[in-house]
DNA sequence: ATGAAAGCGCTAACAC
DNA sequence: GTGTTAGCGCTTTCAT
């Protein structure tokens, strides 16, 4: 931690050139004569030179970085979003700087701010405020500000926000579903999970009550539980569904956390899924995989959905014409939680 | 992103002050007359104004952002360290930057030169080349380069460099699980996944042998079964054991996914864990929390793990004395999945 | 307390 | 092709 770093320009006197020749071969954007150009690369190589990042960035205003805005990484969703759009950059050429926001919105500013400042090439956002229905205006008006000097693609909705977007086919995933079970017998089904104020929840709510009524099966309102989207939140959720006195014949769990909760309520109660309850899930990550039962599972092809954000970014990044809203549908995963209702012991 | 971005010059000369003084108050350092704190501090706000990251870096030769390299952040063990790295390091004022290897060796290097080039102010490096036991020399030696001039901390070891280090104390947790199992009346002990040039499993590996022997219980060489760190890697290590034809009474997994995969060979061959088969594996993050049974669990204190890592380097960069090497201790997590087997069917 | 000026290390426009 | 020079935008001596 001490010799001070070697330059260009260290670099360009030993090999008897001008500094402005080095960065040529730097960059390899210019011509540069064979002779010289080996010349300078043996310095470069004896040197193992490597170019200062910071003043490249400065100097070329771009700074091949895209920083990455995500709830917890600690959900699989979220960590499987990072990781396929990381790979997809690195295709580009392109690093990411990942922010966490453990779920407080006031982090999301902070992490806005500094993104801002270390001048990454795009901003990614997925979850948090861009779920938000009534977003805060402040934040809002933050990321405009912001977008006009950096892009922003956001994986959701942001109302009053003029950004790109890359969305999931909410309304299908319940679209899909409600059928299947409609199909199987079930006709008593419970939504456990999430916000009237979140988007994609609003979204499913909706659409459950609408695939429902399609289906001739009754809405019932005191099934549809709110609840937090973490382990804890599926099993109060649960508690408050058991408390009702009576069960319905499927639980939707509104993701694979919610569904872990909800499983574990269920084990305390000596209720037994699939052979007294069903259980599905939003999200299908390797969870659904492993949990037991096996999670029949609402898919959201993370990885598509990963690569349109980031083909997204580095289209506009290109100058190139992109849609400025992109969606992604949704699947369903059929496993071994989810049974008719006559089967039931 | 269009309008050419506003810089100390601009809010200097609307002040009527230099760039000199605008930069005093943006970092707070020396004395300025309140008078022209006020006047400036009136132009920041009225354009909102955010100094550039990249400038200010390249001039102070610091980023207040620290690099980090692990496999990957789908694996909840690592995605835990990372945030809660994370957490520490903003107490600190410092940002994350955040690279997967996805279990590539090779991207390890491609990382730890895009960080140096970014002049991070310290890297941390979890897993991959730094846990192997022969690591390969040419990643030593960037290691050691880089380390000349940005400080690296690993978790884990790594022959031959020179960094500091975090470490687990890998040989307790076999310490607190052999002793526990034997109590139990466990006599056959398989030990599924890992691979012997990985140190912390060879330590393991080494432990189990020693431990086994204190108790007077027979080490059986084939119950020690190599295996990838995955979900495949424990359903086929399970399937190398169960081909042995001869089951142990209890199985410890290399960690929580090598479990799970375990876990679903057992599902499929009917054989229920615990009643017909004990389990425990090491990580102990959430998954062992919510898989079925629930498993008995070694847990590594990644909270406390993750703050000794930033501590260590928030100490170097404070140019604080801090220990060259750490250590955090492991303890048992007893759950469900782990039961005497004279209590078995 | 404040301004002038040099410097951080690289790139790119310009001239030859 | 190649060197000179002027930035990129901020911080920090060094004078005053």
């Amino acid at each position: 931690m001490s010799n001070k770093a070697i330059t260009v320009y260290d670099i360009a006197k030993e090999a008897g050139v001008s500094p402005a020749t080095v960065s040529r071969v730097l960059t390899n954007n210019a011509r540069v004569s064979e002779e010289k150009k080996k010349r300078i690369q043996e310095v470069i190589d004896k040197y193992d030179f490597e170019p200062n990042g910071l003043a490249r960035s400065l100097s070329k205003q771009e700074t091949k970085t895209i920083g990455m805005i995500v709830p917890d990484i600690r959900n699989p969703y979220y960590s499987t979003i990072c990781v396929e759009c990381e790979v997809e950059a690195s295709k580009f050429g392109y690093n990411m700087i990942l922010c966490n926001t453990i779920n407080e919105l006031e982090a999301e500013s902070v992490h806005l701010k500094n993104l801002s400042e270390k001048h990454v090439d795009a901003i990614i956002q997925v979850g948090g405020s861009v779920d938000e229905v009534k977003p805060d205006p402040s934040y809002v008006a933050l990321i405009n500000k912001i977008s006009k000097k950096i892009p922003i693609i956001i994986g959701g909705e942001l109302e009053g926000a003029n950004c790109y977007r890359v969305e999931a086919e909410e309304t299908h995933g319940m679209k899909h579903l409600i059928p299947y079970l409609a199909g199987m017998g079930h006709r008593e089904i419970a939504f456990v999970g999430g916000f009237d104020k979140v988007i994609p929840t609003n979204k499913k709510r909706i659409a459950l009550k609408r695939f429902l009524t399609e289906m001739g099966i009754p809405y019932r309102k005191e099934f549809v539980i709110d609840g937090l989207y973490s382990i804890e939140g599926g099993y109060e959720g649960m508690s408050k569904l058991y408390a009702l006195g009576k069960l319905p014949t499927v639980i939707i769990a509104i993701n694979e956390f919610s569904a872990m909760g909800i499983l574990k309520f269920l084990q305390e109660k000596g209720i037994k899924v699939p052979e007294d309850i069903s259980l599905v899930a939003f999200d299908d990550t390797y969870l659904s995989e492993v949990l037991t039962p096996n999670l029949t599972s609402i898919n959201y092809n993370l990885k598509l959905y990963s690569e349109k954000i980031m083909d997204t970014a580095i289209s506009i990044l290109n100058k190139n014409e992109t849609e400025k809203v992109k969606c992604v549908d949704t699947h369903l995963t059929v496993r071994k939680s989810c049974i008719p209702p006559d089967a039931y012991k």
